[in-house]
DNA sequence: TAGAATTGCACAATCGATTGTGCAATGTAA
DNA sequence: TTACATTGCACAATCGATTGTGCAATTCTA
């Protein structure tokens, strides 16, 4: 079966010919070098006989190239990220470009020496979803092709695709005042990555633009979890006060919301209205299926990618910011109809 | 800032030695070669001082080994396969080992193709979750480190780590007829699949062991999919005699039948009783959260990743069944109460 | 038919690290 | 002081493919 590897010079050899020839002539550089026709003929038949196939670790080291792009995320069982992965991976490997994948576990120690590693073993370009938190180590990037994904730094000189985050809390925002809701409570996840910090404006800025009373408007929270979302949630509704709608800033803490309105045996949207930043399956099935602001998943994956062969070819980018779309559900009530 | 990687043979010259005791000392055969402390002093400080770090492109290819696994999966966007993924990640860092990634879409064609790329690039063993309908590929690889995960095949000796499919689903079938079902659908997918086939062995045995009459069984379904649970569904909720239970081997199929009984505004499990091989997280969300038979998910990762090392260490592995769970919730009425 | 041009291919270095072996210089024993 | 052992390190090959250059042999030109 699956005896040792055939290399070039086995196949010179048994040629009686140089491996420099072989190697030409498998290059499809035959014409530039007058290899003749022949020749070309006899070393394509025993390479197809011997069912020759190089051996790529030496070609990357001769060619200083490795056809690997390094993928960095927080968490790969998170389906946003794991959707992520997917679309980065389907558009590498129509280039012949393969994924070398790390899971950071949202560990920003983690994540400076996994790609230190990935550097080490040579990858052409980077694609990181970064931690957010942190972003010395990224400066000494600058110099290499590198994309951002999702969280991004304004500090920093890198690249980055990324959800408008701004515009899609916007409407969101705006989705509820329309239908009524001036009692908002926004529940937020870690406060200081770029993400977060855009969402938030954008919900400030509806609720500026729209001149509801702020009294009822509300921002908790402090982390983009499931325990996030169940306790503020919890909290909120202890409140004499209880907003009438809550936004979620992602979809964990939605979730954590929803078992919170679950547990309190309050009904959605009847007794308190939830809309939720990241869209997910699940959110479908749901009783009532919630509504959402959906990220272009996706299409950051692919567009990202894009961005990367771009830098890869030392042409200029310019960073992304893609829009989300609402998808309108049930877990939304209208107060004023 | 990042300028170019320093080498060994570089470090070597700026001292006035060889590129063999630098090698040497970094490592760690300072004593095996007699070199002496003060030289080692030198070469470390400066090492570190240069930052050097070992181009591991070049030792794999002198090493004849990558610290590189090949992970083979069909859909890394499928939560199983997201988990599988991050525990064999886990795993494998741990271990100072990268994942190369490569998502199959399904496709058999893919999944041929795609191994052949990761041999070419000498990983060092493959983990793969095969598409499953084919295994004429496999035959060569029963020479290299390889584990299968989920699916595999009795044909070949290839060793794998999956759940006890046949177990569980003989657990969950008996537990649906201690509720008092005896008219019970089970929905199946790729029926030439050893999960499949496992499960719809198991749900047969559970009936068979029960000695419950056989009139109200029905098994029908071709695929794991949301389209596959929705039609079946539909069918049979058409049928004079419905189903009092119906169970889904798999999460995707459960999907799909509870779609179609939204649709046709039955209630569960008032109406029909759902259980799902296939925990998945929104299944605790939704209204009944779906009782289901949960799969070790997350052991199958790390344990498939043990059985490689084991593997790669010339050590003979055992084929690991790991054993499902039930998690009951609230989609199963009991009838007999 | 001599000289130039073209054809056809091989030599040897290179990518960066690792390693079996060899060989001075120093130390030790007699 | 001679002979032998030990210390300390360097040479050069190797992993497998790629590539700038060189050099015969053949063909062409005048």
């Amino acid at each position: 079966m699956s005896s040792e590897p055939v290399t070039i010079k086995e196949i010179a050899k048994s040629l009686g010919m140089s491996s420099t020839t072989v190697s030409r002539v498998l290059n499809g550089q035959s014409k530039k070098y007058r290899i003749s026709a022949r020749t070309e003929q006899i070393v394509r038949d025993t390479a197809l006989k011997l069912d020759f196939r190089p051996n790529q670790v030496a070609r990357n080291l001769r060619l200083q190239k490795t056809n690997t792009i390094g993928l960095v995320i927080p968490d790969i069982s998170n389906p946003f990220f794991a959707k992520l992965a997917r679309a980065a991976d389907n558009e590498l490997r129509s280039q012949g470009k393969f994924i070398l994948l790390s899971d950071t576990h949202d560990d920003t120690q983690l994540e400076k020496e996994t790609i230190s590693l990935l550097l080490d073993r040579k990858v052409d370009g980077l694609l990181i979803a970064p931690v957010g938190l942190e972003f010395e180590h990224f400066k000494s990037l600058e110099n290499i092709p590198i994309v951002l994904i999702d969280r991004y730094f304004d500090e920093l000189n890198i690249p980055y695709a990324s959800t408008d985050n701004f515009e899609a809390a916007l409407k969101a925002t705006q989705y509820l005042i329309r239908k009524g809701h001036h009692d908002i409570a926004c529940i937020q996840g870690l406060t200081n990555t770029k993400p977060n910090k855009e969402r938030v404006r954008g919900f400030y800025e509806a609720v500026n633009m729209s001149g509801i009373a702020k009294g009822g408007i509300v921002l908790a929270g402090s982390d983009f979890s499931i325990e996030n979302g169940l306790e503020v949630t919890r909290e909120l509704l202890r409140q004499p006060k209880v907003p009438t709608a809550i936004f979620a800033l992602n979809n964990q803490i939605a979730i954590g919301a929803l078992k919170a309105i679950n547990d309190a045996n309050l009904r959605i949207p009847a007794d308190i209205s939830v809309i939720s930043f990241d869209d997910q399956p699940y959110f479908e099935l749901t009783s009532p299926p919630i509504t959402t602001v959906r990220q272009p998943v996706y299409d950051l994956g692919t567009e990202a990618v894009k961005m990367l062969f771009e830098l890869m070819n030392n042409n200029p980018v310019k960073n992304k910011l893609l829009p989300g779309q609402i998808i309108e559900r049930k877990s939304v009530r209208a107060l004023n109809s």
